[in-house]
DNA sequence: CCAGACGTTGTT
DNA sequence: GTCTGG
DNA sequence: CCAGACGTTGTT
DNA sequence: GTCTGG
């Protein structure tokens, strides 16, 4: 799965990579990205393509509170045209979430079942170069009218490098296919779900620094192993 | 018909 | 143990 | 994903 | 919103 990123990348060099020139937020380099925390995401509204922040954890426009959030920060790529909180998303709401990097915990063996030891392992793409990841999103609105967007990262089958650390990895997309998965008919979109190339992949340890949600520096993707 | 769920991960 | 918050 | 809270009463 | 369970 997915439950932690990166994208350590300065503002201007955010909108140089998607050809926006201008954007009503500014953004900062992040080392640790957490569910529940926003993220620039960009999207297909109105015809037009637009970059705006929103929340990690989707929350269906149907969904009676927002807490349902916490739970759906991944969609599955082999179901997500089927469930009810992922298909209309997936129709008329599918988008890109810009990234550095990515975080999995490899669980370590010989460890008490009682004390699973886990150790954070760092996904990048050539040295850090900024990709995209296939998401959803979706907007809900509150009681008081405001409306909250929510996004998703789409999940799928591991590449042999993912699996020896995790059995699930996010759909990363080549830029070659972004326009697709942004403005492609649904078969089309659907095909880009898979595993990403091995060759381009990279992966190392970094410390426990990244563990608490509250730490974003770059401590967090510091190579330990 | 209405009420209630709608998800992923990992762990058991 | 389980849920919520980040 | 991990970290941190998880409760009531009464008082400030 | 839409489907399933009762």
């Amino acid at each position: 799965m997915c439950g932690r990123f990166t994208l350590a990348l300065e503002h201007e060099r955010l909108l140089l990579q998607y050809g926006f020139t201008d954007v009503d937020f500014t953004f900062r380099p992040r080392y640790n990205i957490a569910p529940m925390q926003e993220s620039p995401v960009v999207a297909v509204d109105d015809g037009k393509r637009i970059m705006q922040l929103m929340r990690w954890g989707l929350v269906p426009s149907w969904s009676k509170d927002e807490t349902i959030g916490n739970r759906l920060i991944n969609a599955r790529a082999e179901t997500v045209r089927e469930k009810p909180s992922f298909r209309a998303s997936f129709k008329r709401r599918r988008c890109l979430v810009p990234a550095t990097g990515y975080f999995e915990w490899k669980e370590l063996p010989g460890s008490l079942p009682t004390k699973k030891l886990k150790a954070p392992m760092y996904f990048t793409i050539r040295e850090g170069e900024p990709f995209s990841f296939a998401g959803l999103w979706d907007t809900w609105e509150r009681f008081d009218g405001k409306r909250l967007a929510t996004f998703t990262i789409i999940t799928t089958e591991p590449s042999v490098l993912a699996a020896q650390v995790h059995n699930r990895m996010p759909v990363i997309l080549p830029k070659s296919e972004e326009s697709l998965w942004l403005e492609g008919d649904d078969e089309s979109a659907a095909g880009l779900l898979r595993s990403y190339p091995e060759t381009d992949l990279s992966v190392y340890e970094v410390s426990k620094v990244v563990n608490s949600p509250r730490n974003d520096s770059p401590e967090c993707i510091v190579r330990v192993a």
